[in-house]
This record gives C-alpha cells, structure tokens and sequence, in this order.
DNA sequence: TAGGAGATTAGAATAGTTCTAAACTTAGAT
DNA sequence: ATCTAAGTTTAGAACTATTCTAATCTCCTA
C-alpha cells in the first residue's frame, strides 16, 4: 500500500518554488503550500482553510482565496471546475489530464491524457483546441484477492 | 440558411407535452417552454427570465426557475454546468450527447455522441459509467466559398 | 529605524440560486 | 355556480462561494 501522498516537499523547497515562481514567501504561503503541493487531493477552498486554521493560529478566508489564486497565476496549481459541484477544486497536477469523478463518494481521481483516446469527426468550422473529459463512474478499490478491508 | 429554431411546437402540442409529463401547464409554463423547447439555444435562468418578462407582462424570477427545475424533473430539459460559466444551462436536446464550446464566443454546439469515440484504458477499480465531454476551440463559420457575410 | 511595497485581515459586497410564507389560481366535487 | 384543497406564483429574505475594500500589519532596503 503506497502512501498517497504525492510529493512531500520540505519548507525549504517549497520556499525556492515560490521565489522562483517570483511569489513571496511567506508563513501563509508556505503553510499552505505544504498542504495542496504534499498532503490535500483535490481540494476545495474550505477545505484547505480549515486546515490552514488547525495548522496556522490565524488565517483569514480571504488569505485563503488570495493565496491560492496567487498559486495558480503562478504555475503552481490549477483551478477546476465539476459539474457536481459548485466549488472550485484545486490540483498540483500541472500536466494537461483528465479526471475520473466517483459518484458515491465524491471523490476525484487524476486520469493521465494518455490512457484516453478521443477522437472527433466534426464538420471543419469546429476546430478543435482541447478537451476536457470527466469521466464517472464507480470507483472500486481492493478488487484484488486478498484486499485489505 | 436553414433557421436554427430546432422543432417549433404549437401551444396545443407543448400543453400536452407537459401533461404529458405529468406537469400542470399553466400560462408561466407553457410560455417558458415556448422559449426553451423551441427558440432558445442553451439558455441560462437569466435569459429566460429576460425573454419572459418580454413576453409576459409579470414574471418573477422565482418561477422562472421553478419553472426550469420543474421541467429539468419532469425530463422534458437538461441542465448543465460548465466550467467557463456559474451559470447553470438548460439544454432541450434530451439524447445524450457532448458540447464544443467557441472559446471567442462562449457559445456552444451540441455534438452528437457518434461523431466522438473515447476509449479509456483505466485501471480496473475504475469502472466508467459515463463521460462528460467539453471539446473546446474555434468556431469558424461560412468556411465554404461564397460565406454569406 | 524610516519608508514603502506588498501581504493580511474583517467584513461588506456580489452573483447565482433556493427558500419562505403569503396570495393567487385551478380542478374537481357538489 | 360554489367550495375546497391542492398546486402555483410571488416578493423578498436567505444562502453559498467568492471577490472586493480599505485599514492594518510585515518586512525588505536604505
């Protein structure tokens, strides 16, 4: 069972990423990369304010907002939108992806562009520049003999 | 130039549609349908309500989206969200289908579901009930020669 | 150790939609 | 024609997610 963390990164780090992404790093800004760069998947604003609150004295919402809007001007994180909800997701993955949404719990999980193969016969007005696919369904985990629960 | 209006019905044919479906059809909802399932072309509550206040001395607001909620239950209109908008769009076309969405315009185009083919290689937890599918580029019209503008 | 740019903050504002509770309309039984 | 009950419409309040505003705070540079 691998963790799912995705890519834990010292403060260190996370500070060069910001300077280089030429956003000033401060205890905020840190404090809350450490949690959508390393530890959240796909998270909604609330989400990472109430963890920012549990981790951080003092956090306003609107740091919240203003930080993470600053993360994605800057490269550093991406804005989703879904259907089935009307809160905007947050995702490290900066590769160009899709998404697979399972409908009982919510919960989304990245689908690299190159498991997909779309292709579209329109007629020539429609030009085509890129597609964003989410696909539903179910997500069954321990299918495998021997699963863990 | 073939008229975009899709399928234009009588007022005796959109009050049995509603019966129909077992929705009441009183004068708010045989003239909101009037624009729905038969002029417009994926509305929003606002366009609907703007239209309406034309076409009906008094309408508020609130019946313009009971009104749309109630034929959203009713299956006689799909309602859609997309991530370039926080608007909810009522969709008449009740086949499954995808969209193009014109990235100058913001207008979009249904797209048959025949005319795209996704193939999907996922890991088998990943059990795929549907696709949502958002093609977006370009919209060019009169490619042909002699366009009319 | 003062100046000033930039960051943070609380709370107001905004947008889109739903809720509430009262008034109105209608259908059906008489 | 009349009554009643159920269903519809309404204005405005409420709600949710997010952005804005303007004051305060921080901290780099000189």
């Amino acid at each position: 069972m691998k963790p799912s963390k995705k890519h834990c990164l010292t403060q260190q780090e996370i500070e060069e990423q910001l300077r280089g992404a030429g956003v000033q790093p401060t205890l905020q800004r840190i404090l809350i990369c450490q949690f959508v760069l390393c530890e959240a998947d796909h998270p909604t604003a609330e989400e990472v304010h109430l963890w920012a609150e549990k981790n951080l004295a003092k956090i306003s919402l609107a740091t919240v907002y203003n930080t993470l809007n600053t993360l994605v001007d800057a490269g550093l994180l991406k804005e989703l939108k879904f259907p089935h909800s009307d809160k905007v997701i947050y995702d490290d993955n900066m590769e160009e992806h899709y998404h697979f949404l399972d409908r009982k719990s919510g919960k989304l999980f990245d689908i690299a562009k190159g498991d997909v193969k779309i292709s579209a016969q329109l007629a020539k007005q429609f030009q085509i520049q890129g597609f964003d696919l989410l696909i539903n369904g179910n997500y069954q985990r321990d299918l495998k003999k021997g699963g863990s629960l």
